[in-house]
RNA sequence: GGCGCAGUGGCGAAGAGGAAACGCGGGAGUCUGCAAAACUUCUAUGCAGGGGUUCGAUUCCCCUCUGCGCCU
């Protein structure tokens, strides 16, 4: 039986150690679900974690590998961090804007590859969204997004992109609530979903079915905000020096700034620093400031799925206790 | 000792005689292809303390305290 193992939670609580841990434990290997590590050149600034002698390995079975997408613009593979795979870091290149949905896909390719070779799949990340798409039913997520449409509507203003969704599709726009018709991001991909549907392109295949995910076990790590700041603080304080040369780097490779890969908890203020517009003591203070947020808007995100089991890392031998459930689960 | 300037929320900071901007920080949320993003929302019955003036003072006047600068 196919069982799916995931490991969440905000930022700094020790995921990817238990991931690695679990994995160790029950034969398994780690499916990243983390929304900057997909990057290429960006280790240190997004925590990969992963030691840069690891470099990438592409999927067994060469050419012939389900994983080798035909789309040049991805590439699957992994790099291993204590010996375990750990898969979907290093997909695309900096300057690529990816996606949810994209992330979706890739995932159930890697997922079904792992199970394929009778391991345990254990998806590790703290990006929510991503997780809610590979493992919920979801629809309009598999609707690519429109270059051409979106650059003309990212010129409208807020007001104008409301007036087109209500008359494109009114119901849409009922059900959105303020927040999110504030929201200009959210408009236009309203929009543009609005206009699929019009246009009859939207065929819903099946899909539901495929993706849908029984026999999963969600962990979630948690710890009081008080000391997930204070590691957050320690952790970023270990990062900044690699981090900047890694900054540097990118810079230097011509990537202009407003980029989704770029707005990396950290990157724009060490941008700042290396453009000598604020201090490095200043720089540092923002990106813990920018990652104690994050991690806030982490934890309302996961505290709504009710499938999570959270152990505190405060708790004495918490490792101990996910295991133990882990193995009932899965033997 | 004398003179000058300043004292506003956890921090930075604007302000005017008549309901205390804004930024940061902190909290709570939204979410079906940019999600480490974007967006929503809350966060000082009070402006160093004490007296006055006034219908009304955080804003004007006086005193005290504190900080900074200058002068002997």
């Amino acid at each position: 039986m196919n069982k799916l193992l995931i490991i969440c939670g905000p930022t700094a609580t020790g995921k990817t150690e238990l991931g690695v841990h679990l994995a160790k434990k029950f034969d398994g290997e780690i499916v990243s679900a983390d929304s900057r590590q997909v990057y290429r050149g960006m280790d240190i600034v997004t925590g990969k974690d992963i030691s840069r002698n690891e470099k990438f390995n592409p999927p067994a079975g060469g050419q012939n590998s389900k994983l080798n997408i035909k789309n040049k613009k991805f590439s699957v593979g992994y790099r291993l961090k204590e010996g375990i795979p750990v898969w979907l870091v290093d997909i695309v290149e900096p300057d690529y804007i990816f996606s949810a949905g994209e992330y979706s896909i890739l995932a159930h390719k890697v997922i079904k590859d792992i199970w394929s070779r009778k391991k345990l799949p254990i998806v590790v990340g703290g990006t929510g969204f991503y997780i809610k798409a590979t493992i919920d039913p979801i629809e309009t997520v598999l609707i690519p997004s429109d270059k051409e449409l979106r650059e003309k509507l990212e010129v409208l203003d807020k007001k104008s992109l409301q007036q087109k969704l209500k008359t494109l599709n009114l119901q849409k726009w009922d059900s959105m609530n303020e927040s999110d018709r504030q929201n200009p991001r959210r408009l236009i991909r309203a929009i543009e979903i609005a206009m699929k549907i019009k246009n009859g392109k939207l065929k819903m295949e099946n899909d539901k079915e495929k993706f849908k995910m029984d026999k999963l076990l969600m962990i979630g790590l948690r710890a009081s905000y008080k000391l997930l700041y204070q590691r957050i603080d320690r952790r970023v304080e270990e990062r900044v020096e690699g981090a900047l040369a890694e900054v540097k780097e990118l810079l230097e490779q011509g990537y202009f700034e407003n980029l989704p890969s770029f707005t990396s908890t950290g990157f724009s203020h060490l941008k700042d620093f290396l453009g000598d517009k604020i201090s490095l003591p200043e720089a540092v203070q923002k990106w813990k400031y920018q990652e104690h947020g994050f991690a806030r808007r982490q934890m309302t995100w996961f505290k709504k799925d009710k499938r999570i089991a959270w152990f505190y890392i405060t708790e004495p031998n918490y490792t101990y206790k996910i295991e133990d459930t882990v193995g009932r689960w899965y033997t």
